[in-house]
DNA sequence: TTGTATGCGTTATCAA
DNA sequence: TTGATAACGCATACAA
């Protein structure tokens, strides 16, 4: 049998027109039996004629043409200011399964912590006419930026745009909180309740909002105990990895009398801990660390790390959801769970 | 002044039609200005009028239209195994950093180690129309599968698809292959040189490619130092962090007189440590550990470990200018740099 | 340089 | 249940 319909051989791909011709029945019957999607409305051997046809034919539906004619796509996009750093690829790990689970493809834009490049990647997905939004990451202090976010987002939400995020929920758009503020202080009781007493904080960018929270959060517990942290043992920098390890530089050129560090982040704990020791000092013993986030990688850290744990697989879940107005909330608020380690033995 | 072609407010979005309206121009000129691509053919003052007819209407291209008209979409398709992996997701750093620069956007998938699913991916990148595929990860040596794999990536391709890939050429598409052999041997040349004798290696999965490349290079190395490593000290696992961890509770389990344990890879490394402490094994005391990868986050364990480094931002770069043939290798080969740390300090 | 008209591959509306 | 046919929004060949 020779195919009636088949396009050249040489990279032309075979269009429904093409699969309708093959199997004989109209454009109109092969798109209902290829989708049969609302009503299962074509004839059992007509809709098997047409199957094999796009078989015989390798046929790959359009899917720019679909989202031309639908009005509608399959993709979701995805906004995290750092994949390679493990907070957000986890989070990340959540999306993908979900939006799999949905049907939905995955667009990543990864803005290298630059907010303009947030703002950018929002007309790109506008442009792309993505079904939902997720932005994911603390959003700083910064009412000029955060306007240009707000008025992207709401641009793409008037044109019938879903968007979600995780961080603090001022752009108007749905979101998933962490409740930093009560875990951080919570974290706080813990350790005063071991017994420590003299604090410091590792507390990332000033006018980074995650990073306050966490940081008003615990000294402000804190003082509640009577037990205040003194503001030079609070240090500012970055939220990544070497800002932790050079806030800790920085505090012990201080020479503060200092038993427990609490670093607003994992990371940031982590590079501490290394800064620490490169000092000279044996961990936990001359010092203890704290962090916050919980990823995977504290594991296998020596000592163990105490932290706040909050699941950023299921955050991941929880904002697509959102996103995709399964979950009709406006606000999530994700909690986290102190998780005590070896870091933290109380002090000696 | 009323805006002639303005679509209602609720919603609709504005297209190069309304612009052109607006602008008082034909959809042709309308369309040269805003893309002004191949030649600049539209005089100033109506370039000028179009663009602030399409800004005054906050016009946003529709990508799927675009795609449709011209043949081609900006969009580049990027496969892994787990986005959660400090392997993946810190290449996948490199690829969408590459596809930035070449103003593509990148959709995600994220297989969770199901070789099945990639195929399932490619057929949906392929009915994106996605100009590019990179998939990245080791492949397994299961003939059905690859061969799968090999008709997706082939059909795609032609259909004027370009592909590539990180890992064993082996499925007819472009790839950055790291020297894993070589980089193994010389890994072991160098353990050797520091005086190791008794070896095991946690190897991974029997089937997995670059487990095996590792594994097999490091092997062999030893073997023509004259200092072969004993079949039972050869342990498989799974490729992730907790076969790692088994893998050593299972090497210990059959207590071999061993100075020195190579994991081929540093998550594996990383669980395979946790393990040893969990046994109460004083490191690097008691045991040596080497890896491979150099995540990063190596540089915050203690002891820190011994490793062979390979540039994986770079590889996501290089993956990436592969397939969009702004390199014309078939092949690229990363090599491997052995880098001694802590966990290796030489016998006792 | 500008405009007209056609086509890209689907879906969906409307008749039959 | 099936088949014509009109959108969908844009790029471009061709004509002016």
């Amino acid at each position: 049998m020779t195919s009636t319909g088949t396009p050249g051989g040489t990279g032309r791909a075979a269009t429904l027109s093409h699969v309708a011709r093959e199997a004989g029945v109209s454009l109109a019957t092969a798109s209902r039996a290829i989708n049969g999607s609302t009503n299962r409305s074509v004839r059992e051997d007509l809709r098997q004629r047409v199957l094999d046809a796009a078989e015989r034919l390798n046929y790959s539906p359009n899917a720019n043409a679909q989202a031309m004619a639908r009005g509608r796509t399959a993709t979701l996009g995805l906004i995290v200011h750092d994949i390679s750093d493990p907070f957000f690829s986890t989070i990340a790990a959540g999306v993908t399964e979900a939006a799999d689970a949905a049907g939905l493809a995955v667009t990543l834009a990864n803005t290298q912590h630059d907010a303009e490049r947030e703002v950018g990647f929002i007309q790109t997905l506008q442009n792309l006419r993505a079904r939902a939004i997720i932005l994911i990451g603390g959003r700083q202090d910064d009412d000029a930026a955060n306007e240009r976010l707000r008025e992207a987002l709401a641009s793409y939400q008037e044109r019938g745009g879903a968007a979600a995020m995780v961080g603090q929920p001022i752009l108007g758009v749905k979101a998933v909180h962490v409740d930093n503020r009560g875990a951080s202080a919570a974290l706080a009781r813990s350790l005063h309740g071991l017994g420590y007493r003299r604090f410091a904080v590792l507390g990332g960018p000033e006018r980074h909002l995650t990073a306050a929270e966490r940081r008003e959060g615990f000294c402000e517990a804190l003082a509640e105990l009577g037990c205040p942290v003194a503001d030079d043992a609070v240090i500012a920098s970055p939220f990544v990895r070497d800002g932790g390890h050079d806030a800790m530089v920085e505090l012990m050129r201080r020479a503060l009398d200092v038993e427990v560090v609490f670093a607003v982040n994992d990371v940031m704990a982590l590079g501490a801990m290394t800064a620490a020791r490169e000092a000279g000092l044996d961990l936990p013993r001359d010092m203890a660390f704290a962090g916050f986030d919980d990823i995977y990688a504290l594991r296998d850290v020596t000592p163990t790390l105490s932290t706040v744990r909050i699941d950023m697989v299921d955050i991941g879940r929880q904002v697509t959801a959102l996103a995709l107005g399964e979950e009709d909330r406006e606000l999530v608020t994700a909690s986290g769970e102190v998780v005590l380690r070896e870091s933290t033995p109380g002090p000696q």
